[in-house]
DNA sequence: TGATTGACTGACCGCTCGTTCAGCGGGCTG
DNA sequence: CAGCCCGCTGAACGAGCGGTCAGTCAATCA
């Protein structure tokens, strides 16, 4: 059955208020993002996001749920099909540079969520909701490490916290790209992650030349 | 000059609505920590604060500058002295872990601060006056990363991006730590950062056994 | 084309917050 | 011991928030 009109319009009306939400958040902070001043970013009234969304809460909810399932949607993709564990790392951090560089303005509102705040139930409510995600996106890694261990290519290392450490610390390359006027090519910070990660940063004694 | 009886007290009520202000923050996050509860839990009256602290924007800067000032204490201490760069690498860590869960209530605050938030205004003086300071630390490390580049100890790399990338990788895993029952001894994350930093997780073709 | 609808609006309400200030009371002075 | 002083208090205030709902009007129907 194709879709009735009023369902394209409430597509539309519901897709719009959400990448409002989205830029509101990335610039005034999770906090600071008022309703009135997301509804005019969306060219709607500010009673009309309450027809499409419950309260304040759930339009913050689903519209990360909505932008966080791209970008799982990218990472799976880059990590699908054959290939080293070196090749499925450069494609990983290739793909999250780029979905960052993107949609710089789903970044803020991704790190916005990390450090829980607001009161005690809006707490526990976005633990249930959010910190799965966070955690999916960690396992998932973690799991590609481990494959890795078992084929020899790799270390035996704690999976989950290297994927923690790998994850963090290539996010913090991303948001310094972001604040950048003229950022290196994305092939260059994914070389050097990379390149840290695999073979370290130390050059054994023996190869050392004097100086 | 000794310090008058007036000082002392004055010094005391500066430092516990500080202390306060750290705990409820921690607990709270930023934007949902209330000057009625940071009263309460230094054990004073509201209005009392605004007698120490122009309003709840000098409160949070104060605050946030005692205590990055502490951490910051540790860690140089931490890089004084001789040694390899291994050694100094490992006894940094150690330092930010131990400092880290030592003051387990900052390290929340310390984070509400990264994600600029509020409004423009507030954005442009947090800016200001934080960033420095994450920077100073970044920079200190690049530092460290030149000197044992330069020694050749250290393939070259844009020192910059790795200080980040440490940085956050291992701020992550302090994290973590933090949120476990019972955390693996500091030693162990330790290694694994030095380990991974150092010589790569990658195991040479040349050295697989077959399994 | 007049009647009907319901998506949309924005003034409004209740509430919480940061900030203020009149007054309280414990301690010091003469 | 009277009286002043001043650090401190917490009720009160106004700004600004999220959420509501009576009213509007373009699109649709009969």
């Amino acid at each position: 059955m194709a879709k009735s009109k009023e369902e394209i319009v409430q597509e539309f009306r519901v897709q719009s208020i959400q990448e409002a939400a989205i830029r509101v958040i990335s610039r005034k902070g999770m906090a600071a993002a008022t309703m009135q001043e997301i509804a005019e970013e969306a060219g709607v009234a500010k009673g009309t996001i309450y027809l499409y969304f419950r309260d304040r809460e759930e339009l913050v909810e689903k519209t990360f749920e909505t932008a966080i399932g791209q970008l799982h949607g990218r990472l799976d993709a880059a990590l699908d099909g054959e290939g080293t564990f070196a090749e499925k790392l450069r494609s990983l951090l290739t793909a999250q540079f780029v979905f960052f560089s993107e949609n710089r303005e789903f970044f803020r509102l991704y790190h916005s969520l990390r450090m829980t705040q607001g009161n005690a139930s809006q707490q526990r409510r976005q633990k249930r909701n959010c910190q799965p995600q966070f955690k999916a996106r960690v396992d998932r890694l973690a799991g590609m490490l481990k494959a890795a261990m078992d084929a020899g290519e790799v270390r035996a290392l704690d999976p989950s916290r290297l994927a923690l450490f790998l994850i963090e610390g290539s996010i913090a390359i991303v948001l310094e790209r972001l604040t950048e006027d003229a950022p290196p090519p994305e092939s260059e910070d994914v070389e050097l992650i990379v390149s840290t990660l695999l073979g370290g940063i130390a050059i054994p004694k023996s190869k050392r030349s004097s100086h």
